[in-house]
DNA sequence: GAGTGGTCTAGACCACTCT
DNA sequence: GAGTGGTCTAGACCACTCT
């Protein structure tokens, strides 16, 4: 049994992911919210505070709450999602898997993740693109003693992080961040010219001490910037 | 007149800013807070679940709220203290400012941080060397309204985010990281070739939310990377 | 068992701003 | 002026875990 506050979070992000809620689209206001969920004002009112905090609405006195815009600063720094990502911004979105397997993880893999050299990891390579443009390159392994499902997974509707996001919680993640100029092959990839500045993020996560997924995700330097904010979140 | 949990999120953080309550140090329970500041519990709760939400505390049914330890913070790209890492490290260090001008602030600055335009800020430029490589070039503004006491400042011991770190503790930071091509002027700086990727750091700090600085780090892509460590935030 | 934090209610007054 | 969100109160019940 989720939580009230939780439950209600969930279908706006849905609503809002989904594109049904576009950037502009008013939401309810709180006390349409109240009789919707039957709850109180404030439980409503924590909700939208939230979303508003994170940047998903803004929220305004007497006009009421809206999608908010997406800002020109993109990708955040948080565990990202660019299905949500590209559901905000209006932009459309899809995903190529290039590569599939499953492999025994390699011996400097084992070592970062400290899993045994045996493991067994679906690897996936998913190049990101919006509006017709390669916006990511991503390598993936997932932890298949922890995830098995993975293995079933076509990765038809969600790219790999978005369906992982959804199916396992994390509680820890360590990210590494790099500058590299990219070589031919990436170049060719995110179609940007070779040489050019790319942002590495190395992404590992786990869930209560197990191993989960790693990604390595280049973005061409030019058209992604990283932004964290370490503010209050009221 | 500020809000209520303003005040009471702005005492609690100024005691863990300042070192008085250390990691580990048990913070009052929420019923004393009541007492303390004559408020119901959902107020003291409201302030007590951001603070572990920013990664400040960590609150335990039964047991209580402590201050977090800093490997478990939130704050990933760490405010970096050049001196400190090279001590540990073992590296000799040295910094050489190269810019220094007191300004007003520009309109674009001047949105970024909220400032109104004609605020006089200490413009610095920073080259940080190890070892006689040179590691990161920093332009940093520094908000004299805030922080009067560093036009006094000649930065001899300390380089500007160091001596800042020790004067002024921040409760609330934005950061920005990009990839870029050094131009043939960075690259002469960070001795490296014209076109290698660099990472940019862009950080901007305030305290109980007046500004305090803002700090464009450049380092060469090969020679550096951010690491970070988080937690689901709530 | 007892005390803590997590969540939620059903109100209230106020500040802001114009659906 | 009216309706929205921002904040706050004084309760309540429950889940968790051991100061």
């Amino acid at each position: 049994m989720k939580h009230l506050h939780q439950r209600i979070r969930d279908d706006i992000e849905a609503r809002i992911m989904s594109g049904e809620w576009s950037p502009g689209h008013r939401i309810p206001y709180e006390h349409e919210l109240m009789t919707e969920y039957g709850c109180s004002r404030m439980t409503v009112n924590k909700v939208l505070s939230t979303l508003a905090a994170n940047g998903l609405i803004t929220r305004r006195r007497r006009a009421g709450s809206v999608v908010a815009e997406p800002s020109s600063q993109q990708a955040v720094l948080q565990i990202q999602d660019f299905a949500l990502e590209a559901a905000r911004a209006g932009i459309e979105y899809r995903f190529k898997i290039l590569h599939r397997s499953i492999e025994p993880i390699d011996a400097a893999a084992a070592q970062r993740t400290g899993l045994p050299v045996e493991t067994k990891m679906l690897c996936l390579s998913t190049l990101h693109v919006m509006d017709d443009v390669p916006q990511a390159f991503e390598q993936r392994l997932i932890n298949l003693a922890t995830v098995p499902e993975a293995d079933q997974e076509a990765f038809k509707d969600d790219p790999p992080g978005t369906w992982l996001l959804r199916r396992v919680p994390w509680t820890d993640a360590e990210h590494i961040v790099r500058a590299v100029n990219a070589d031919s092959t990436m170049a060719k990839r995110l179609q940007v010219q070779t040489g050019t500045a790319c942002l590495v993020l190395e992404r590992r996560t786990w869930q209560a001490g197990a191993f989960v997924t790693e990604a390595r995700i280049t973005y061409p330097g030019d058209r992604h910037q990283l932004v964290g904010r370490f503010s209050p979140v009221a």
